[in-house]
DNA sequence: TCTAAAACATGATAATTGTCAGTTTTTACA
DNA sequence: TGTAAAAACTGACAATTATCATGTTTTAGA
């Protein structure tokens, strides 16, 4: 037997809260477990979803290809969050990919079920509108940074993103491990470019590195630097 | 006596058809129209907002200054356009500044009103739902754009987008007339570079020139360009 | 209509970032 | 566990874009 979602913390966190007995059991009776390996995609830029995922566990990111054919990250989503909402609730093809950074647990929930309760249930739909407007403030906030704030003040700023987001282990590391090329793709250069930056921050004494594991040593200097001294 | 929302037809663009006729007065009864000078701002970034705009008449720039102080445009606001949703849901300060661009006639909505009408009507709930879900998608693409492609690219397409969202006049310049200012904080780029861009996509002959204005010559080039070739 | 301020424009130069080419290290898996 | 592929890294160089300095044109308003 799966997971009832009367009885997941994972919903407090997001929209779903909203949600009374009866529609909580709807979705539990429809929705499926899913595991997802690190690396596999959850859904591609340009398919149609036929429902959402609310992620139990692990990390994703969000990302769109450009003409150019180099990707760009636009989000990481943490645990808890819905996927796919906008396209369901557009009733539009996804504009973005969504690949598995770590091993993922999601629950998949029927886009009828979701329709439908948000054609009834206020609270839900508004529920949905304020993580939505959540969501459009921060990437107006990745717009700002990406045309106002140089490569390397992006990177520092990533670094203590993820941070404050994921945590570090018990040696100062940052929980998500991601290739350098997943960080190339989030700030937005060339890997080339990123990797020298890296190497730089490290010679500076403001991270540290052990293979692909990064951690934070210095992060007042590295917020200054974030914030262009 | 001023206009009332039962017969305005800029709601049609809007969330707001998705009210009743009760809902409907009570939204005209309680609304304020206003007239906004070219270069006013109708509130300003980290503000508290009582209520929406709905904008008549007139083109809006949304825009948040950076760090290093120079000003980002994040959107450009259309005819029939609903402003300040964000804030208003989110019961947050904007995160946006909002100034005319060309004179501007725009109707406030408080917020209590709205925010009623949010509890209970969820048809309206899901109208604006939609359209944050479309602005997101936007954004997201707005994003990509500037990660990804170079100044020049992104000044080509917002020529492009330029003309399609606002019409050209019979002498085949684009109708929304920017200062050289604007256009470099639309594509993020230092006003001397975007200054040069436009000398030399003139020297070109892909656009003309009249004092501000700009009218596109040829239009498929300019696509080409935007595109990457 | 005169005048100061703002906007527009251009050149020279520097800083940032990307590209290409190649080497080393790590990883996956047959 | 050996090996091929992928990822990480480095150097040299080129392209893009910003900055500073300065001159010209346009605009707003006294």
């Amino acid at each position: 037997m799966e997971h009832r979602c009367e009885n997941c913390i994972i919903r407090q966190f997001n929209s779903l809260r909203a949600l009374n007995k009866e529609e909580l059991k709807k979705v539990s009776d429809s929705k499926t477990s899913k595991r997802i390996k690190k690396g596999d995609a959850l859904f591609i830029e340009g398919q149609k979803l036929d429902g959402v995922f609310c992620v139990r566990n692990g990390v994703s990111k969000l990302s769109k290809l450009s003409s150019n054919g180099k990707e760009q990250i636009v989000k990481l989503t943490n645990r808890g969050e819905i996927m796919g909402q906008r396209s369901v609730i557009a009733e539009d093809f996804t504009n973005l990919s969504a690949t598995a950074i770590s091993d993922m647990e999601v629950c998949f929930i029927p886009k009828e079920v979701i329709s439908n309760i948000l054609n009834t249930n206020p609270y839900f739909s508004l529920e949905v509108l304020r993580h939505m407007a959540h969501d459009l403030k921060e990437a107006d906030d990745v717009i700002v940074n990406m045309s106002q704030k140089t490569v390397k003040q992006r990177l520092a700023e990533a670094f203590i993103y993820l941070k404050n987001n994921y945590g570090e282990d018990e040696n100062g590391f940052i929980s998500l491990t991601l290739s350098r090329d997943d960080y190339a793709n989030i700030v937005g250069a060339a890997t080339e470019s990123l990797i020298r930056m890296i190497s730089e921050f490290k010679k500076k004494g403001l991270i540290k590195t052990e293979g692909k594991k990064i951690g934070i040593v210095q992060e007042c200097t590295l917020q200054e630097l974030a914030d262009g001294f």
